[in-house]
RNA sequence: GUGAGUGUAGCCAAGUGGUCUAAGGCGCCAGGUUGUGGCCCUGGAGAUCGAGGGUUCGAAUCCCUUCACUCACCCCA
């Protein structure tokens, strides 16, 4: 093989296309359903914008972004996530002047230099849905409640949603204190990722995956006990709000994120008793990024989701897509004089918005049959000499192999019924 | 970045040092008489056995290197 496509990216085939339309369709009908509005960013944006908003010290800004130097001398970064660009385009194109919260959604494709595994690629696709410059926890609810449907309108079962409050930047530092307390003692006892954690991001050490690591953070504070009161209340109703739409949310105490822009409200939707890499949405609250990028104060949350991921389960739970459009009509032919006429009826019935497959070189008529067969065409026209005389063309019913003369002239009313 | 496994035609896959100028199946193409598909029968095309190097009289089969894929860790959607 000469050439392959790069590691951790992977060609979509026609024959994965049906998942793809459905899942793009259905991203786009939920946006409607809850007022959302697209907006689609450069592939590429300024390094700093990512630095600035995602983290400095987080792996994905030290160790997993696609940069390079540009031949103008700027540092340039494929997108390694998609809120930034999108709060990036909501200052840039003062939409704070807009009625808020703005809804926006994207669908993307995201680039991480990763080690790829299941379910996880260098490049891959994310649609989102962010809603900035609101703080009515009424809102957080109403972005979770749009996760949860979107999910059950693509008929993926079996998912669990959860949720948890990770306090805002005036109560936040208690409660990282508490964690480093609690931990200190126990540093013996943890494993080594999970010792440089304690130095660098204790928040992480929650979610590791060792054993004795867990049963650890089992007992180790939570960061729900130590919320300020705003927070606390803005927390308490959000559960209400999930209470009253009937989602069945449960928090997770452990439940961090790997950016450092996440305030309050964080989740994620995952599949039931779903191993590794499974997370299929996560997002949350990030009431300082819009100031941090040069804003005003907005309070904003949003949240994405893999495409990839969703695919491989609803591949898992066998869910079909819907079944693309294709054209209901192949042309045969026999002869040069019957070729120049199925030249111009395939044309003619395609500005009637009739698709067409037309039969190309020489091949025997028994070959151009075995080629409507395969590409699962409706009918079947068929022109020869005979059909050229008289002016009529044979339609055959490839399901049922019942075939007539039809007039040329009510070809296009004969397949429209 | 770390660890484990795998790599034979578009896909699945037999073969673990000579009988491999590589089996079989799916798919593809073409025929089974004169203008017709899906089943059946027959035939055909398609593989420098991931790549490079080495060991050997001889390698798809052994060794090294490299690339890729898969899985797990890290991290994330």
């Amino acid at each position: 093989m000469l050439y392959q496509a790069p590691r951790g990216t992977s060609d979509i085939l026609p024959q994965e296309q049906a998942y793809w339309r459905h899942i793009e369709q259905r991203v786009a009908h939920t946006a409607q359903l809850y007022g959302y509005e697209r907006l689609d960013a450069p592939v590429f944006e300024d390094t700093k914008l990512f630095a600035r908003s995602v983290g400095e010290d987080t792996d994905i800004v030290t160790k997993e972004m696609y940069t390079f130097e540009d031949r103008g001398g700027n540092s340039i970064t494929l997108r390694p996530e998609g809120t930034a660009p999108v709060c990036r385009a909501y200052l840039e194109h003062g939409m704070k002047n807009l009625p808020q919260p703005v809804k926006l959604y994207y669908i993307a494709s995201i680039f991480r230099y990763e080690r790829p595994q299941a379910g996880r690629y260098r490049q891959h696709y994310q649609f989102g849905y962010e809603a900035i410059g609101g703080d009515d926890p009424a809102l957080d609810g109403e972005v979770i409640d749009m996760a949860w449907q979107f999910f059950s309108s693509v008929k993926l079962r079996r998912l669990s949603l959860q949720l948890n409050s990770i306090g805002c930047k005036k109560c936040r530092p208690s409660y990282v204190a508490a964690l480093k307390d609690y931990y200190a003692g126990r540093a013996g006892e943890l494993c080594p990722d999970c010792q440089s954690r304690l130095k660098r991001n204790p928040l992480r050490l929650l979610d590791c995956k060792n054993e004795a690591c867990q049963q650890i953070a089992d007992r180790a504070p939570k960061s729900a006990d130590y919320l300020c009161p705003e927070c606390a209340e803005h927390f308490k109703q959000l559960k209400r709000y999930l209470e009253l739409l009937g989602l069945p949310f449960a928090v997770n105490n452990r439940l961090v994120r790997g950016l450092d822009y996440y305030t309050r409200t964080v989740f994620e939707i995952q599949p039931e008793g779903g191993g590794t890499q499974s997370t299929l949405a996560g997002g949350g609250r990030y009431d300082d990024l819009i100031e941090e990028l040069g804003g005003k104060p907005t309070p904003a949350l949003g949240f994405a989701a893999g495409i990839e991921r969703i695919i491989l389960n609803l591949k898992k739970q066998k869910v079909e897509a819907p079944l693309l459009p294709r054209p209901p009509v192949f042309i045969a032919y026999l002869g040069e004089a019957a070729k120049n006429e199925a030249v111009k009826l395939a044309a003619s019935l395609r500005r009637g918005d009739i698709g067409v497959i037309k039969a190309l070189g020489d091949k025997s008529l028994k070959a151009q049959m075995r080629q409507a067969n395969n590409l699962g065409v409706s009918y079947a026209v068929i022109i020869g000499e005979e059909e050229l005389k008289s002016g009529t063309v044979i339609v055959r019913d490839m399901a049922s192999a019942e075939q007539k003369s039809v007039p040329l002239g009510e070809l296009q009313g004969e397949l429209l019924q």
